[in-house]
DNA sequence: AGCACGCCGACT
DNA sequence: GTCGGCGTGCTC
């Protein structure tokens, strides 16, 4: 027995300060003190929430005393605390947020300056919702039962043993002046239960069962489930072509580790996908399964996490906060669709759950999957080099193979948005009542000059982005940082009179293809067209229901939807993925182009793929469109290494914001002084690659100053972005953000 | 992040 | 003479 404890606790708080702090714990809330739990701390002139780390000893200073302990139990646990804790050094993020950002939200209390808080405060966050239970009283008492309604209701308790009030209500309407007379009387005793908001618990589902297995799916599953039963941390990519059954696989490896009392957390890129997914593994699984992403009510997510804390679920699917969930004993870490840049979120604390899930995984001695058909080049490069095991499902389920594109020149023809082959292929598809998805990566009417003659493309000569006319003004708009130029007339390249407006936006594809296809049905899927809720389910019903011949669409309908029906995909246009200037850009169009492809022929053809472009001769295009995987990832890893990119280098990167453009600046000549000092300090093995790709972006109305930093070894580039934190602090009106893990360079 | 302290311009 | 601008400094 240690009863050496002292009255002095750590406090993480939840504000951008790099400190934890000490309080002294009255006597009478000492036996309510435990790590994990919150507490309501005096901080300054008010009183904040912190979270208790743990105890501390020998304090020289007057301490401040903790005014009250907010939870009965504690939020998270030790283990928990460690990965908080490497997040936050990692990140390079107060502990306070990071553990703030772990939590569900909603569940903090702050009080303004002064003593008084309310009892919302005291009781901590969220309502816990309840709900009223009738039993009949045992024995009943000698007392003359009331006629009539209250009569009935009571027989109906007693038969059923017990009855919720929303159950009385069913049956009965109104009777809340019954129930209370029935319990003035002491016929009923009533309980107070508590409820969660559950938001699927009204949908029922029939019950499934595992599906055969292909050889690969066998492998697969074989190998994670050795893994998981030797106890040890495993990482594995699993790479699948779309429709090859990674899902099963998922779900016939956790079948395995619910049997050996372990849990498993399914991290998913989109909201929109969950429903699916959930349903698939509710029918199989009778255990608890909890769903944690933003599309749910403070209250729905406060429930669920609630659900993980108490043990009651064995299985969570969640968006990339739920890499925190509160889940123990997790035996497998999945992560579908690795590549999907969701899993980065790039506000505030800037952390990746793709990158969280195998530094948990490590912890937890769990197997990690990272699932997908078109890995990142880094993760793909981690495979081939055995840092993760590569398991490959070479097959699609149905037997189909994977078609391969026709790529079109585009370079040259007239300015028609849709060539010859493309508009002969629609219309024999058409013919044929097949279904055809055209895609483009550009809403509304959105257009780019281009030069017919030498294929210059008007760009941004800050940020090389492409420039986006804007018909109004008659002027050429960067997005990024609203430079504009008058149109011009004639090629600023080659002085060619040729130019021409290309890249057309969604709604002019579909202008020109209801010209062209007066008979067809066809529908449009964009972010305009699938605004508020269930925006997309209405488009994607009608096309499942073959009430759509050609649907035109962006970036959305190559993600995760099933278009059975599709057996035409043309590519109107892939430029503005290829043109952003980020060295990702290859990767990026490769993965687009790939996860299109997989949308053809999954009915009972194996479909075509048409892919026009000014860039025919592009290697991730190529690649893609004939299905040259190894070959993609070997081309770029060799571009890459050349080039000096991830993952041969490591990046990092520091923006300084504000909202006057010329303070920005003027900082920007001091943090770069700075920089240069503390990589002089660090040995010079960090080279910063200066504002890129411009020296200064607007952003939502504030402005925003880049550096790129790159070093050959992480740790090196690390200690100086952590050494900077410390010790940069930027003037008034100027805010510093670190990224120590950037995805998105623009 | 708040919230205070602190030192300079237009008002009862 | 004060009210209030936001610069800078601190919070166990």
């Amino acid at each position: 027995m240690n009863h050496s404890t002292t009255d002095i606790i750590e406090v993480a708080i939840p504000l951008p300060l790099d400190t934890t702090f000490h309080y002294r714990v009255p006597e009478g809330l000492m036996p309510r003190i435990a790590p994990g739990k919150r507490v309501l701390v005096p901080f300054g002139r008010r009183k904040v929430t912190g979270y208790i780390l743990g105890f501390a000893t020998g304090e020289e200073r007057e301490l401040r005393e903790v005014a009250d302990v907010l939870d009965d139990a504690p939020l998270f646990t030790p283990r928990e605390l460690e990965i908080y804790r490497w997040a936050a050094a990692y990140y390079l993020h107060p502990l306070g947020e990071v553990i703030k950002a772990a939590l569900p939200a909603g569940i903090n209390v702050q009080s303004r300056r002064g003593t008084s808080t309310d009892g919302d405060a005291m009781t901590g966050g969220r309502r816990v919702l309840t709900e009223t239970v009738y039993h009949p009283a045992t024995p009943p008492p000698a007392v003359e039962v009331p006629r009539g309604k209250a009569s009935s209701i009571l027989s109906h308790i007693q038969q059923e043993g017990k009855a919720t009030a929303a159950e009385l209500r069913g049956i009965f309407a109104d009777c809340a002046p019954q129930l209370r007379r029935l319990r003035e009387l002491g016929l009923v005793v009533t309980e107070e239960r508590e409820v969660y908001r559950d938001p699927f618990r009204e949908e029922s589902v029939t019950p499934d069962a595992p599906l055969p297995l292909n050889p690969g799916q066998t492998e697969a599953r074989d190998r994670i489930v050795a893994a998981i039963d030797t106890g040890r941390f495993a990482p594995f990519l699993l790479h699948g072509v779309t429709g090859s059954g990674k899902t099963e696989v998922y779900l016939q490896t956790i079948a395995h580790l619910l049997d050996a009392g372990r849990t498993a957390l399914v991290l998913v890129p989109e909201i929109a996908l969950t429903p699916q997914l959930v349903n698939r593994f509710r029918r199989r699984f009778r255990c608890g399964i909890a769903v944690l992403h933003s599309g749910l009510s403070d209250g729905e997510r406060y429930d669920e996490w609630r659900r993980i804390r108490r043990g009651e679920v064995a299985i969570v699917i969640g968006a990339r906060s739920a890499i925190f969930a509160p889940l123990e004993r997790i035996g497998m870490i999945v992560v579908d669709e690795e590549h999907e840049s969701s899993y980065k979120q790039s506000e505030g604390f800037r952390y990746n759950a793709r990158d969280l899930a195998l530094v948990r995984g490590k912890m937890e001695k769990a197997s990690v999957v990272l699932g997908s058909a078109t890995p990142q080049v880094t993760t793909w490069h981690a495979a081939v080099t055995g840092k993760l095991t590569l398991l490959s499902l070479p097959e699609r389920v149905n037997g189909l193979p994977v078609p391969h594109a026709e790529i079109i020149d585009a370079r040259g023809k007239k300015a028609d948005a849709i060539l010859p082959l493309l508009a002969d292929a629609t219309a024999a598809n058409l013919a044929n009542g097949g279904q055809t998805l055209v895609f483009l990566n550009r809403r509304g009417f959105a257009t780019w000059l281009t030069c017919e003659e030498c294929g210059h493309v008007l760009r941004c000569p800050n940020c090389a982005v492409t420039l986006t006319y804007h018909q109004r003004k008659n002027r050429h708009v960067c997005h990024y940082c609203d430079y504009a130029i008058p149109a011009p007339s004639v090629c600023p390249d080659c002085g060619s009179t040729r130019v021409t407006h290309l890249g057309l936006g969604t709604e002019q594809v579909e202008e020109l293809v209801r010209e062209r296809f007066p008979e067809a049905r066809v529908d449009r899927m964009d972010r305009d067209t699938t605004r508020g809720r269930g925006g997309h389910a209405r488009i994607l019903r009608k096309v499942a229901e073959r009430k759509t011949d050609i649907l035109i669409g962006t970036q959305m309908v190559a993600k995760g939807h099933d278009f059975p029906g599709i057996t035409l995909v043309g590519i109107v246009s892939v430029e503005s993925t290829l043109n952003i200037p980020d060295y990702r850009s290859a990767e990026r169009t490769y993965q687009l182009m790939t996860q299109l492809m997989g949308r053809a022929g999954r009915g009972e053809d194996a479909g075509r793929v048409i892919i026009q472009t000014l860039n025919p001769d592009h290697y991730a295009l190529i690649h893609a469109g004939t299905a040259s995987m190894e070959e993609f990832y070997t081309t770029e890893l060799a571009f890459r290494q050349e080039t000096g990119y991830p993952p041969f280098v490591h990046l990092g990167a520091i923006y300084l914001t504000g909202t006057a453009a010329s303070a920005v600046e003027q900082e920007s000549r001091r943090l770069a002084g700075q920089i240069r000092t503390l990589r002089r300090e660090a040995g010079g093995h960090v080279e910063i690659l200066g504002p890129s790709p411009a020296p200064l972006l607007k952003l939502r109305g504030r402005y925003r100053w880049q550096f790129l930093l790159k070093a050959p070894v992480r740790s090196a580039l690390h200690r100086l972005l952590a050494r900077l934190r410390r010790t940069y602090t930027p003037p008034s009106g100027i805010r510093i953000l670190i990224d120590v893990d950037p995805v998105d360079l623009m």
